[in-house]
DNA sequence: GCATGATCATGC
DNA sequence: GCATGATCATGC
């Protein structure tokens, strides 16, 4: 089967490409795909508007011009425009693709210079009323390019280490290793290792496409990058690097650091500001390139004196009837945890109660433990269609979702201005905001885990 | 003392 | 005004 012989050049690509803007899928549709489920849209627009058969070739769609096609949506928040997906590229064949390097890797000889063709995806149309919004000939910069390639060869590291089985799309920063394949059963072999893996494609992150679409799209300025000078990323990890920047502070007090750095707040987050202004940053960090591509969300962590931890680690409150509609497998919440990675932020107190600057960590949700989290979620689920049980006692109002003491992972607990902070519960009732917490005994083994020496 | 319910402070 | 990250505080 033959990839597309009409266009032979970028340019030509691109022009074709944005003649397609504000037309509306059904009228381009001229063999019925629209009809089918998922890529739909973009077998539309390989077949009926750039004229080529569908295919499943190693090589771009375009060949002769090194050009991916690749139609993705993106969706309206609060928040404002978001990537409703993750762009997932090619499939990863964990028997050969430990053989090349990344310069002659499948992602980047199909991947490295793609047609991207914007749509928006609203909830009360149909797929056929959608239309294409924008359209860019998109190559990587380089300060993507040198994190992309690191994070290839962490997913590429893994296949070598026989272990391509304990992936996960959070061990990297851009370039993930999403799953892939009609169900959770789709498993291949892998090289070093009898275990079979599941099966994985390379993709771009959600945060990552967003990124580029409030780019591309709303042509918004760059943010604040950490890493001025791209080329440091050919020596060291992203994760290095910050930890090289911030190391010489570990130890200090955070009242020393305040007055290092003038800063006078009474802020919850002073910590963030901290480490802001550590890393050269004027603004939020959450706010840097980096931070918002990759999605890293900071926390903060105070460790007492003794190694444990009060608190446990809080997530957005859930709506009660939204959630009973959902499965695990795709919930907001798995998908949020899935696309989240973390920098622990550590403080310890000392034993003359002084708050020390004690570490940072990169950290992600070990599979397993996101296993852990679904059996919580779905007891979660499971208690609101049963009716969640309320008892109130004096000023408080006790209910039955899952407890710290039950799971080893995480729990249920509220998450509200007070309690008048309410959500309607399926049954009609209105009961105070809850979220997902991570235990906090949790976060302390994953802490040991960590830091203990290997 | 700890688990769990309740609430604060900020930024958008 | 609300979402969010962070922290307080009651009562078992």
């Amino acid at each position: 089967m033959s990839t597309n012989k009409s266009y032979k050049t970028r340019e030509e690509i691109l022009v074709k490409g944005r003649e397609a803007i504000g037309i509306p899928f059904k009228q381009i549709d001229q063999t019925n795909r629209l009809t089918t489920g998922k890529g739909a849209i973009g077998s539309v627009m390989e077949e009926s508007w750039f004229g080529y058969n569908i295919n499943n070739e190693a090589n771009p769609d375009f060949s002769s011009a090194g050009v991916e096609l690749k139609v993705t949506p993106y969706k309206s928040t609060r928040n404002g425009l978001r990537a409703k997906e993750r762009l997932v590229c090619n499939i990863i064949n964990y028997m050969e693709e430990y053989k090349t390097t990344f310069q002659t890797s499948s992602f980047w000889k199909k991947c490295n210079t793609m047609l991207l063709m914007f749509y928006e995806h609203k909830e009360n149309l149909s797929k056929g009323d959608f239309t294409i919004d924008e359209v860019v000939l998109f190559s990587f910069p380089k300060e993507d390019f040198l994190i992309i390639e690191k994070d290839w060869e962490i997913i590429v590291g893994k296949i070598k280490n026989g272990k391509a089985h304990e992936l996960s799309e959070r061990d990297t920063l851009y370039l993930g290793a999403c799953t892939k394949g009609a169900t959770a059963a789709s498993v291949r072999q892998q090289p070093f290792s009898d275990i079979s893996a599941k099966q994985r494609a390379f993709s771009l992150k959600e945060s990552y496409m967003t990124y580029l679409l409030n780019k591309y799209i709303l042509g918004n300025e760059a943010d604040e990058r950490i890493i001025k000078n791209p080329s440091l990323l050919k020596e060291q990890s992203f994760e290095e690097i910050i930890v090289s920047k911030i190391s010489q502070h570990f130890g200090k007090t955070q009242q020393q650091l305040l007055a290092e750095f003038e800063l006078k707040t009474s802020a919850k987050n002073v910590n963030e500001l901290l480490l802001a202004r550590m890393l050269g940053i004027k603004g939020r960090l959450s706010s840097t390139e980096e931070f918002q591509k990759a999605n890293i969300i900071l926390k903060t962590i105070r460790v007492n004196s003794d190694d444990s931890i009060t608190e446990s680690m809080s997530f957005p409150a859930f709506n009660f009837q939204k959630i009973v509609t959902e499965n695990w497998e795709d919930c907001d919440f798995k998908n949020m945890l899935e696309q989240m990675k973390f920098l622990f932020v550590i403080f310890r107190y000392n034993n003359i109660n002084e708050l020390i600057f004690d570490n940072i960590l990169f950290w992600n949700i070990p599979e397993p433990d996101l296993d852990e989290i679904r059996t919580v979620w779905e007891r979660t689920v499971a208690i609101l269609k049963q009716g969640v049980q309320l008892k109130t006692i004096g000023k408080r109002t006790y209910n039955n979702f899952p407890k710290s003491s039950e799971n080893r992972v995480a729990h249920v607990r509220p998450h509200a201005r007070n309690s008048q902070d309410t959500l309607t519960l399926p049954d009609g009732r209105q009961m105070p905001k809850q979220c997902f917490w991570l235990n906090n005994t949790y976060i302390r083994e994953q802490l040991q885990k960590n830091f203990s020496p290997k």
